[in-house]
RNA sequence: GGGCGCGUAGCUCAGGGGGAGAGCGCCACAUUGACACUGUGGAGGUCAUAGGUUCGAUACCUAUCGUGCCCACCA
């Protein structure tokens, strides 16, 4: 046989150092375009749309976690030959690069206003030329393999004419409209939020109970309230129609506090009975209940909160121009001075925050653009009912469903400039243009409207407007593209649960309305990550774990083998557990090791990596490539059903505790195989590896006898060309019993390992050189054969494992005793359930004979242990 | 108010209708030959509690307790 002589193990690094190597392979890899893909009909496709993060975005742990099982996919797939390709991207995420550039400007003394729209937009655009590529770099750090010459960004060229299309399309279908509505204002952003990107937030506060008189004097309402600020904006007091607490006072009218305004009493059903006094304060322009009441009443609505978070004209003189917060202050001390506050309590409530800025966000009413959204999600409901989207958790499909049916109208329009500037022109008297550009504006301005005086909206839209497209746009639609022929739509979404309602939905609605199809089949839904103590990880509690400080202490493949293994789908939390990584590190140092065993081998490695015939395997030959063939039908199955926990599990037990503690162990004493043997393992579990741990397999793989340029693209390893011989496990699977037996005999009598132990074997075991030799070997025992051997009860002594399991060995006697009592206990527990009529009547056939088995197997130790307890008394009768 | 996850060894978690598992930590032993980034052995658990279903429950069902998350217009 032909070897591999040059390298030596004194030629690998005596320790494997991953800081070296990743950065060195990542490169090999760009170098050579693995990542990089075109579509290609022949072959089924496989495609992930990266969900493009953030431009301001930096590495954290949310990523190892979603990203890492999209690029463990795709590798998957590809080296199982689909054309597998993850496309990558990012966000130009409107509010929160807008936040951090206006941050800067005002550091400068500059402001939006005072540049000018086009030289603010360029600056936002040379801001993220410097900034925005950052978490590319990371990514690659973390060893991820998107397609990088297909990176898109939303406000591409070709995205943006997809933006604006889409946007047309659906105003002159009618599902897009003007009006004034109450929306989720941001006063830091000054810019609308839609639902989705506001986040309730309990914290402690009061509840104002004050006393509303009617215009007549002859009756007090009291209501209660969390803002009394709002107050000032009140038209109404509201009771439920059925209280009979109020039912008389329904239609007559009180006069506001401080305001004197004439209000009205009504009823409505959306008031809770039980709740503060029964009786609410109606401010219909702050409040989304309150809305709604005012507009079933036909109520006023004033606005007395402003778009800068201060109190607006309509309130009295001395609130004017107040700050929302010093006007609560100054409200509360002027109801108490007018004997209209009639007390103060505790109470928790829920404050909507931004999330973009972190402020409360102010409900009031703008005029903006909205999308009807009732029809568009029926189309992706019945899609979803269907079994044309499925949700992986399936329970997660309820999230979507629920959404889905209870959806409102998307406010699409802000009030930022950094974005897709509204394809929406004026008329000096206010009729909206809608066109795809400002000539086809002009054009219809002067059919319709007899005018070319157009001004444009300045508004951008929505950021998840443009995401929401992301999985057909990269694709290059609204062009017949053979890359949306063939990979749309993808097999695959994976985000966290939190991306629902905000994105998922979206892509869903908007793929079906303008593709025909769902945007991908299956949505993976990752944990969220928690720290130890449970906590989710954020910044402000300051117990967010940094990937590329994980990567600087165990390299790339440990952080990701470590989160990895800790990914239960049907947990909704990963508690992340540093320790997962370190043992991942360590995994890759033996993983090393055994690389430079198989090259310390004195007759060197195969060079063609091709195994021997069968018929020279050694029994350990055979149960490795069983155990291998098991490995490898369990971890396939375990990717294919994103159960990535398992396959983890499954690798290291059988890399480490499996091939290395043991097969390696038996190839210490020469075979003709084992070199065959070991190298074909190792080069098939670093390719069952790769998807987890890229690096580390393609260092191992490359020293290894092996076909191709890199293990990115090798082929899945194949079922059919790993033996799998069900004996040769049961007979090593014995063999290692009898060892740990062994052991644990040294171990219990204080002796050290090489102290030889004498044991007792059957008379036929004589002839079993392999086996002997083994048990000698790794046991380090001698053997004395028995001419009458120890048969079970029923006499029987049969077959290679059957002489096995008759070894006997000195014990200890009181260990023995022990031993046997245990096994007494054993039999006498299944005896009794023999004993019951009802187990042999009502148990499955198969229960009951395996029940048989495993006391038929008690049986037969405890006639080996009390004949091992005869031989003792003999001898020491003698 | 609805919906959902999780309570198994000191810690982080697998498992699963019929003999309680892993890693870390702990204890003991070993050590030049792939590997101290190691190996071997051990101690440690009424599988949250109470009922029910079943021949049999740690596992299935119900309730309770604890804990965490999501949704919702109790101001």
């Amino acid at each position: 046989m032909s070897t591999v002589p040059t390298q030596s193990a004194s030629n690998l690094p005596k320790a494997y150092d991953p800081s070296a190597v990743e950065a060195r392979r990542y490169a090999f890899w760009e170098d050579i375009g693995v990542f990089h893909a075109d579509p290609d009909p022949t072959r089924p496709p496989f495609v992930i749309s990266m969900p493009p993060p953030n431009i301001t975005g930096r590495l954290h742990i949310g990523h190892g976690s979603t990203f890492t099982p999209m690029d463990l996919l795709t590798r998957f797939y590809r080296m199982r030959g689909h054309n597998a390709v993850w496309i990558p991207g990012q966000d130009h995420a409107a509010i929160a690069t807008e936040m951090v550039v206006l941050r800067e400007l005002a550091r400068e003394g500059l402001s939006r206003e005072s540049l000018g729209r086009e030289r603010y937009l360029e600056r936002v655009w040379s801001w993220r030329e410097e900034y925005g590529g950052i978490i590319d770099q990371q990514f690659r750090k973390l060893g991820f393999g998107p397609d990088w010459q297909r990176e898109r960004f939303t406000m591409d060229e070709g995205l943006s004419a997809a933006v604006i299309k889409v946007f047309v399309e659906l105003y002159r279908a009618g599902l897009m409209y003007r009006g004034t509505r109450l929306v989720n204002w941001d006063v830091v952003s000054q810019s609308t939020l839609s639902d989705a990107e506001v986040e309730d937030e309990i914290r402690a506060g009061f509840l104002w109970h004050l006393r509303y008189i009617s215009e007549d004097g002859s009756f007090a309402i009291e209501v209660a309230t969390t803002r009394p600020e709002t107050m000032l904006g009140d038209t109404a007091v509201a009771v439920h129609p059925d209280d009979e607490r109020y039912r008389h006072l329904v239609g007559r009218f009180v006069i506001l506090p401080l305001v004197g305004r004439r209000i009205p009493i009504v009823a409505d059903e959306a008031v809770e009975r039980e709740f503060g006094t029964g009786a609410v304060k109606v401010t219909p322009a702050h409040d989304q209940t309150d809305n709604e009441i005012g507009l079933r009443h036909n109520l006023p609505m004033l606005s007395v909160i402003g778009f800068d978070g201060r109190m607006t004209d309509e309130v009295p003189e001395p609130y004017r121009g107040l700050e929302r917060f010093a006007a609560r202050d100054a409200v509360v001390r002027d109801l108490e001075v007018a004997g209209a506050l009639v007390r103060t309590e505790p109470h928790t409530l829920r404050v909507p925050l931004s999330s973009r800025s972190g402020t409360i966000v102010e409900p009031l009413l703008s005029l903006q653009w909205f999308c009807k959204m009732k029809l568009l999600a029926a189309s992706a409901l019945q899609a979803f009912r269907d079994g044309r989207v499925r949700f992986v958790p399936e329970r997660f499909g309820r999230t979507f469903e629920q959404w889905l049916e209870n959806i409102r109208d998307w406010n699409v329009s802000r009030q930022i400039w950094w974005g897709h500037q509204l394809p929406v022109w004026y008329t000096p008297d206010d009729q909206p243009i809608v066109a795809e550009t400002e000539e086809e504006a002009l054009r219809l301005a002067r059919e319709q409207h007899g005018t070319t005086e157009l001004r444009r909206d300045p508004d951008t839209l929505d950021t998840w407007f443009s995401s929401g497209l992301w999985p057909f746009s990269i694709l290059g639609w609204p062009a017949q593209t053979p890359e949306l022929e063939h990979w749309y739509p993808n097999q695959v979404m994976i985000t966290g649960r939190d991306i629902i309602p905000l994105w998922v939905v979206r892509m869903v609605i908007l793929g079906m309305k303008f593709t025909g199809e769902v945007p991908f089949h299956d949505v993976l839904i990752t944990p969220l990550v928690f720290d130890a103590q449970g906590r989710k990880m954020s910044k402000s509690l300051g117990n967010s774990i940094d990937p590329l400080d994980l990567i600087a202490k165990y390299g790339a493949d440990a952080t990701r083998f470590g989160i990895m293994r800790q990914m239960r789908l049907e947990s909704q939390e990963l508690r992340f557990d540093e320790r997962f990584c370190d043992e991942a590190r360590r995994f890759n140092t033996k993983i090393w090791n055994a690389l430079r065993y198989a090259h310390s081998l004195s007759e060197g490695l195969p060079r063609d990596g091709k195994l021997p015939a069968r018929k020279t395997f050694s029994l350990a030959d055979r149960w490795i490539f069983a155990r291998l063939h098991q490995t490898t039908a369990r971890v396939t199955e375990a990717y294919e059903h994103y159960e990535f926990g398992v396959a983890a599990d499954v690798l290291l037990d059988f890399i480490w505790y499996t091939f290395c503690d043991w097969y390696i162990e038996t190839t210490k004493i020469a075979t003709p195989t084992r070199a065959a043997v070991l190298s074909f393992v190792l080069n098939t579990a670093m390719r069952l590896l790769h998807p987890i741990s890229p690096f580390v397999t393609e260092e191992v793989w490359q020293a290894l006898p092996k076909i191709g340029e890199t293990i990115v693209t090798a082929p899945w390893p194949s079922l059919d060309e790993i033996p799998l011989d069900p004996q040769a496990v049961l007979d090593f699977d014995a063999l290692i019993s009898v060892i740990e037996r062994i052991r644990r005999y040294r171990a219990d009598r204080g002796l050290t390992p090489h102290y030889k132990v004498e044991i007792l074997a059957p008379a036929a075991l004589q002839t079993d050189i392999e086996m002997t030799t083994l048990l000698t070997s790794l046991g380090h025992v001698t053997i004395k054969f028995l001419t009458n051997p120890i048969a079970n009860e029923s006499g029987e002594v049969a077959g290679r494992t059957a002489l096995l399991q008759t070894l006997s060995i000195y014990e200890d006697p009181e260990l023995l005793r022990k031993r046997l009592a245990e096994l007494d206990d054993e039999i006498a527990r299944l005896e009794r359930k023999f004993a019951n009529p009802n187990f042999a009547a009502k148990a499955a056939p198969e229960v009951v004979s395996k029940e048989r088995e495993k006391l038929v197997s008690f049986e037969d130790e405890r006639t080996r242990v009390r004949a091992t307890m005869k031989v003792q008394e003999d001898a020491t009768e003698k």
